[in-house]
DNA sequence: TGAAATCACTTTTTT
DNA sequence: AGTGATTTCA
């Protein structure tokens, strides 16, 4: 195969006229590299896999290969494109390589396979049957859809649940498949058949609709690079060479755009470790990297063993964890960092506690203790399975005053207000989005009920139009009552005058102007309920937020793609997240809760995958280890509490395949005495020796219990700014998690406060606000 | 048409 | 337990 990319130093600092390498001296980032690094940045031609372990230098190697093609003037930095899973990793490649090369760093191609699919869609749209100005569908959206289809099709949303037929849709898709090709064997079986008919219809609506939701932006980009083969050579042609980021989570669809986009020239570096393939659940193949070298013959195999990040202690742990996997490619970790170097680093803490309580007071005591010790709340994180373990950790945390963040919890813009808030930016800038006029036609009420929007509905599939066109005519018809008919006219007006203004003002006046004129702000303000405060706010953010864009169209598209409010401020507190959102970051202190069966490994993924799924969960394990740089923490509960139930739990097997000699495991011996042999099913033990309890109906507060059930959902984070020193007894204050309640008594920072819902709470007087 | 009442379902992970 | 959806009632 001829590459003609394929050149000698010589030839191209000869076709270039840049300076040979004697007369350039070594740029400053080769200096710091080791080896194998070195290898991976400057093997510049043809294939290349860097199997790179946690925390050996991987977002080092990317940038720096960059910075190395563009310095070697290998290519323009244009014509480099470079592929991450996440927006994180996308912002901060970029920011980094900007530290590097400077600002010339914003003209690479960099970001998510989604936002690069959808730059080259937008420019390709007619080829997939879309429009100019196509949207994008969020989940909520998708879902909304799909049921709409199953009603019309008269499929009982119980029998299929919508949920699962779309889980079906998007791994077919995840596999590159569109309805016509999905294979016979997916269409048999219970449900199947279903599922790949509404998948048909489904599509056809979105083509209808002129959107499209997150797995087409792939999926059309890669049917026009099949049908299209002068535009697939036209952007093979524009990319000399390709980089990309967790290569093992990529899925078919994505194998297959970038195997089109690197057909030419195979200038392709793929960065990944089977170790942390932990999205086989979404698609992902770890087919991808273990067969990289067959699919690219001659390609170069580079692996990053040296380990920058942990100490011995926890490299030891993860890797003899890992070890019980047998399908991965091998590859150990070799502890090569000043944290390796450190003579007193400890061992791994593991520890089993009574309940989930009891764990969250356990971490949270040894947060404060390593405070002391120097390693503060700033550099730890509290990394769970699974979003509902969080629950105990936040109320613990708020209730000792420690300040932390949730990240990646409930997102911003998955928040009810914003997306109602949305459906009116996108119907103003969209008017055939029907979606949206659906959601907010009668959002504030306007009196347009059921029957109404029914024959609203009607008319347009009648007459082949967008709904917002058809109440425009049903409003000048006498369809309706008089009454629905005055309301439908008004919103359409309304819908029409802020679609002049759009391009005639900054689009977050827009934004502030149609929540006012709408009364939606002005709904939300009257509501009496404890969060509607919040949503306000929210909606004051929201606008906040479209500030930054210039065009209320970039703003959307932003929006569709990020959907996620940029981490503003500096993380100041303890960092709570999953274990998933966790995956390329890095702290000092990390805490593993949860270790226990049926929750880690999770009894559902077992159930579902089998084998696979287990090595799955072990991988996720060992990502969390891998994060701790100085100490990691593992516990489990005997009892933990999942629905309203109490559970007896069983010591997760992750426990035991921890290496003894690099942890250290130790139980609540002021309760249950010294446990050392054995350790693990004495633990385990506990459930039966104190079968489940079942607690009655957690309000009342009586009954000697400072157990109260937990409040709702999120709430926002607060600093401890000012300890609350407006507040006296008698007060009325209003608490994010609690709603309203009276202060009884107060001590030290602290306050009793009886709340209307949750009954009789002790809260740090910083989290409270006078009313 | 809107509010109240009941019901079912939740909690694996997310671009 | 708490949320959201569906059903029932005023």
């Amino acid at each position: 195969m001829t590459d003609p990319f394929d050149l000698t130093d010589e030839d191209f600092d000869a076709a270039t006229g840049a300076p040979g390498d004697e007369a350039t001296p070594e740029p400053p980032w080769l200096a710091g590299l080791n080896p194998e690094q070195r290898r991976a940045v400057e093997t510049l031609d043809g294939p290349v896999l860097v199997l790179s372990g946690a925390g050996t230098g991987k977002t080092r190697v990317l940038t720096t290969r960059i910075a190395h093609i563009l310095h070697q003037r290998r290519a323009q930095p244009w014509r480099v494109l470079a592929v991450t899973f996440t927006n994180r990793a996308a912002r901060e490649m970029r920011e980094r390589l900007a530290g590097m090369i400077g600002p010339v760093a914003e003209s690479v191609w960099l970001g998510t396979f989604h936002a690069l699919s959808l730059r080259i869609l937008r420019r390709h749209a007619a080829l997939a049957g879309l429009r100019d100005g196509f949207s994008i569908l969020d989940a909520d959206d998708q879902l909304r859809l799909l049921k709409q289809l199953m009603a019309d099709a008269g499929l009982d949303a119980k029998k299929d649940p919508p949920k699962a037929i779309m889980g079906r849709i998007q791994r077919w898709k995840d596999r590159g498949l569109t309805p016509d090709r999905v294979p016979e064997e997916d269409r048999r079986g219970t449900g199947a058949q279903r599922a790949a008919m509404l998948y048909t219809r489904y599509q056809a609506r979105l083509l209808e609709l002129n959107a499209c939701d997150f797995g087409d932006l792939l999926l059309h980009t890669l049917g026009i690079f099949q049908a299209h083969p002068e535009v697939a050579a036209e952007y093979q042609r524009r990319f000399d060479y390709i980089l990309v980021d967790e290569y093992q989570d990529t899925n078919v669809a994505q194998y297959l755009w970038l195997r089109l986009l690197a057909a030419g020239h195979r200038n392709l570096c793929c960065v990944g470790d089977d170790d942390q393939s932990i999205y086989s659940w979404r698609g992902a193949e770890v087919g991808n990297i273990l067969r990289f070298e067959q699919d690219y013959p001659g390609s170069a195999v580079i692996r990053l063993e040296r380990n920058y990040r942990s100490t011995t202690a926890i490299l030891g742990a993860a890797s003899g964890l890992i070890r019980h996997n047998a399908d991965r490619l091998g590859k150990d970790l070799i502890a090569a960092g000043a944290a390796a170097a450190d003579p007193d680093a400890p061992p791994v803490k593991v520890r089993g506690l009574w309940d989930g309580e009891a764990e969250a007071r356990w971490v949270v005591e040894e947060i404060e203790a390593l405070s002391h010790e120097g390693l503060p709340a700033a550099g730890t994180a509290i990394l769970v399975r699974a979003a509902f373990l969080m629950r105990a950790f936040e109320e613990r945390l708020m209730t000792c005053g420690v300040p932390y963040q949730v990240v990646g919890g409930p997102r911003f813009y998955e928040r009810l207000e914003i997306r109602d808030a949305l459906a009116y930016l996108r119907l103003v800038a969209q008017p055939d989005d029907d979606l949206a006029f659906e959601r907010i036609v009668n959002t504030p009420k306007r009196g347009l009920g059921e029957a109404s929007l029914q024959s609203l509905q009607v008319m347009a599939r009648k007459a082949g139009m967008p709904l917002l066109a058809a109440a425009r005519d049903l409003a000048d018809s006498d369809e309706l009552t008089k009454r629905a008919r005055k309301a439908l006219a008004g919103f359409v007006a309304d819908v029409e005058r802020w679609r002049a203004l759009v391009g005639g003002m900054p689009p977050a006046e827009l934004c502030a102007t149609i929540l006012e004129e709408s009364g939606y702000a002005a709904m939300w303000k009257a509501d009496k309920s404890p969060e509607a405060p919040g949503r306000v706010e929210n909606l004051e953010e929201l606008v906040g937020a479209v500030t930054e864009f210039e065009t209320l169209d970039a703003f959307l598209e932003h929006i569709a793609l990020v959907m996620e409010t940029e981490s503003k401020g500096a993380a100041a507190g303890v960092t709570l997240m999953t274990l998933h959102g966790a995956k390329g970051l890095e702290f000092d202190v990390v805490f593993l809760p949860g270790w226990e069966e049926d929750v880690f490994p999770h009894k559902r993924a077992l159930e579902e995958g089998g084998q696979a799924s287990l090595e799955e969960e072990r991988r996720l394990a060992y990502v969390g280890l891998t994060r701790a740089r100085k100490r990691a923490f593992v516990s489990f509960a005997a009892n933990r509490r999942i629905f309203n139930n109490w559970q007896a739990a069983m010591p997760s097997r992750f426990v035991d395949e921890l290496p003894d000699d690099c942890v250290e495991k130790t139980s609540d011996t002021g309760l249950y005495g010294a446990v050392t042999a054995g350790f693990a099913e004495e633990m385990g033990g506990w459930g039966t020796r104190h079968p489940r309890r079942s607690m009655t109906g957690g309000q009342g507060g009586a009954g000697g219990g400072a157990r109260v059930a937990p409040g709702t959902g999120s709430w926002k984070v607060r600093d401890r700014t000012g300890d609350g020193l407006d507040i006296t007894v008698g007060q009325r204050v209003f608490h994010q998690k609690f709603g309203y309640g009276r202060v009884l008594s107060s001590e030290g920072g602290k306050l009793a406060v009886d709340f209307e819902k949750a009954g009789v709470k002790t809260v740090v007087a910083g989290f409270v606000e006078a009313v």
